[in-house]
DNA sequence: TTCTATTTGTGCGTATGTATT
DNA sequence: CAATACATACGCACAAATAGA
């Protein structure tokens, strides 16, 4: 991107940035203030294109080369996102998503004010991969119930997640999933008053076409891949989940 | 993929998977299982092309519709990443990175045998986005010490930080930080015996062009980025970091 | 540059075993 | 019992993208 330097950022403040003006034009950093501010004033729409670097240079008053320094820093800040020989774009806002050691879905989607739903797409009970019965803590051949689970806000699909269960313990907890809609409550149903999750293992990759297909996510995107382990009070796993979200929809946030 | 349903997997076992052998050819399931103790057994190399899937499909006697669907489920888990008209890849193996509350670079990855190393490529005083400035709890208008800081295990590079410091407080940080190589070790020089990591945000997006130069990624990687604010037994603020990751190379594990 | 071989992506038609109605 | 639905499996064919000559 800007072939004027080659490290991220400048070594020494110097520059003209909050001092006595002694150029006319603003410095890089001035514009990416300037740009950070109208931004989030909502002068420019989510994942609208910014004007072309020449239009917007010369509407600043400022040259190509400081205007493209500017949209470096606020890219690797996340707000803007450049697309080779298209353009600038503002960075979509995420829907911040909390994942604590008891966080049910719902509660991380309704203080948005959205409508939080989930549903299941498939069980099946099966012998599970190894890595899977390692986790889980159970012999090696024995069976599992695999749930598949769309969760949404709005009835936009936000995440796709695979969960794993048991079966000798969780028989049921397919259909009773399916009745309450929730794992939370199906859980509790079959006898298991509460739950924390012990471990998150977080990691980004391309999305399958699955995943494209059921998070609604275009050729190319990327799928933030949430894995983690949940014990009852006595320590045992009663169940493992893969939680895939599109990841430029979300941000999870976690509470230490 | 497969048009011959429109759910991820199916709905019911079924099928000839496991039963009696009337058929000759494998299941789907059975391929997938197959490939899975094939790839864990270290048949194949990390990020290596897989055979294609006309000579796969005939070299294990099933037609390429079957071959197709094991390979699905395969990358739906993970373990492999389809490229249109290039190939079908294993994917790589990904250095996991624990990251709690107390956790320090040289902890995360000394366990694995490599040498970390931490590298301050840049410092500078400034006033910070009013983002920053809020999260740190300090005035609007005050000013912060910035350190861009490139960690790396055996010379690889592993993560790009950007990490804020109140000014007023940590004013001789980054002089600190580049004599003892550790932030963890320069906070303690600045008086702070110890800090904990209260909240990570996490998400995932394209990497910048900075941040491809930096972490050597290709084009049209992503990073994984991990935001989190960090405080003093007095819960006061210490400092923000974000952490970008090369997503391909890292897996994230978090202790709840 | 164009041409060609390779490889994946997609569609269709058909057959079969199992489970449900 | 039969009829139906469905997951599964096979073969063939073509489109689209890529890589190399």
């Amino acid at each position: 991107m800007p072939p004027d330097t080659s490290r991220p950022e400048e070594t020494r403040a110097g520059g003209a940035a909050g001092g006595r003006a002694t150029r006319r034009s603003m410095s890089w950093k001035a514009v990416a203030a300037k740009l950070d501010g109208e931004i989030a004033a909502g002068k420019y729409r989510e994942t609208m294109r910014l004007p072309a670097e020449t239009v917007l240079a010369r509407a600043l008053g400022i040259s190509r080369h400081t205007l493209r320094r500017a949209i470096a820093a606020l890219e690797v800040r996340g707000l803007l996102y450049c697309v080779p020989h298209k353009g600038v774009f503002l960075a979509p806002l995420r829907l911040s998503f909390p994942l604590g050691a008891k966080t049910r879905f719902a509660d991380a989607v309704t203080p948005t004010g959205l409508i939080p739903s989930g549903q299941l797409i498939s069980q099946q009970r099966c012998i599970p991969p190894p890595e899977i019965a390692r986790q889980l803590r159970i012999a090696k051949r024995s069976e599992v119930i695999e749930l598949q689970v769309v969760r949404a806000a709005n009835g936009k699909p936000l995440s796709y997640a695979t969960i794993w269960l048991p079966a000798e313990r969780f028989g049921r907890i397919g259909d009773l999933f399916a009745s309450v809609g929730e794992l939370h409550e199906a859980l509790i149903l079959h006898g298991v008053p509460e739950f924390r999750r012990s471990e998150l293992r977080v990691t980004a990759r391309p999305a399958s076409e699955v995943e494209r297909r059921i998070l609604g996510l275009e050729a190319g995107g990327f799928v933030l891949v949430v894995e983690s382990t949940s014990r009852d009070p006595t320590g045992e796993p009663t169940h493992l989940s893969l939680f895939r979200f599109g990841a430029e929809r979300v941000e999870i946030t976690i509470e230490l």
